[in-house]
DNA sequence: CTCGTATTTTACCATAAGGTATTATATTAA
DNA sequence: TTAATATAATACCTTATGGTAAAATACGAG
């Protein structure tokens, strides 16, 4: 039906796969090619094709040429956008949290409950 | 195909819509019936309501019931548990990166690159 | 050039997601 | 009891996702 998809949600909806944080989770750990990411799953290279596809559009994850190679290496800003949300949104409940501490504290005021 | 899906990717893939994150954004802010949180939204009931259902799916809301009203409030652990895991990676790329920087470092040793 | 290895592409399938519109169910108000 | 409002459920549509299997491409080595 529509699919922009900002980037945020191509981030998050990228990390909303168990398969997906695995690699890249095995990316932290350096450049790997793409059979070595995919060897120790249970499933086709295609599949995994898939998934990298997904990770990089997210911004995720970036592949250069070697030889015949196409080692994938993380890119942690995306990962950080992510973060960032995370904390804008920690931030912004808890500045509500404190209004409503605020609201409560004048109501606890001169007589009313 | 399968639907296993543990709770992490349930928080991330909630987390990967805006509509769904304007949701939370407005639950920020304490308790709203469905019917105020759609109000701002280009959309059908239906469509906010099954978005509901995967924020509470998701362990980011939950709801109550007052009178006719089904009011939504946000549940902040699960988000916990979205940045705990980002932080737990952050932790662990850097942890590879010093690897790296050690690894180099032991290159511009005596006498090679 | 040919072979082998690395990776992508292309159908294809089943299911989930994001929607709509319509109907049903609760619960208050009159 | 009836009407009105708030929300959920159903049926349905279209597109995306996670997979597979098999064919196509890219590149290095003989």
């Amino acid at each position: 039906m529509m699919r922009a998809t900002d980037d945020l949600s191509k981030i998050f909806t990228a990390l909303g796969d168990p398969t997906r944080r695995a690699l890249l989770a095995r990316l932290a750990g350096g450049e790997v090619s793409v059979t070595d990411l995919a060897q120790p799953f249970d499933m086709t290279m295609g599949a995994i094709t898939k998934h990298l596809a997904i990770l990089e559009e997210a911004g995720l994850v970036e592949r250069s040429r070697r030889a015949q190679f196409r080692p994938c290496r993380l890119r942690s800003d995306a990962l950080g956008v992510a973060e960032a949300w995370l904390g804008w949104f920690r931030r912004h409940h808890e500045t509500s949290f404190d209004r409503l501490s605020t609201y409560l504290e004048t109501l606890k005021g001169p007589d009313d409950v």
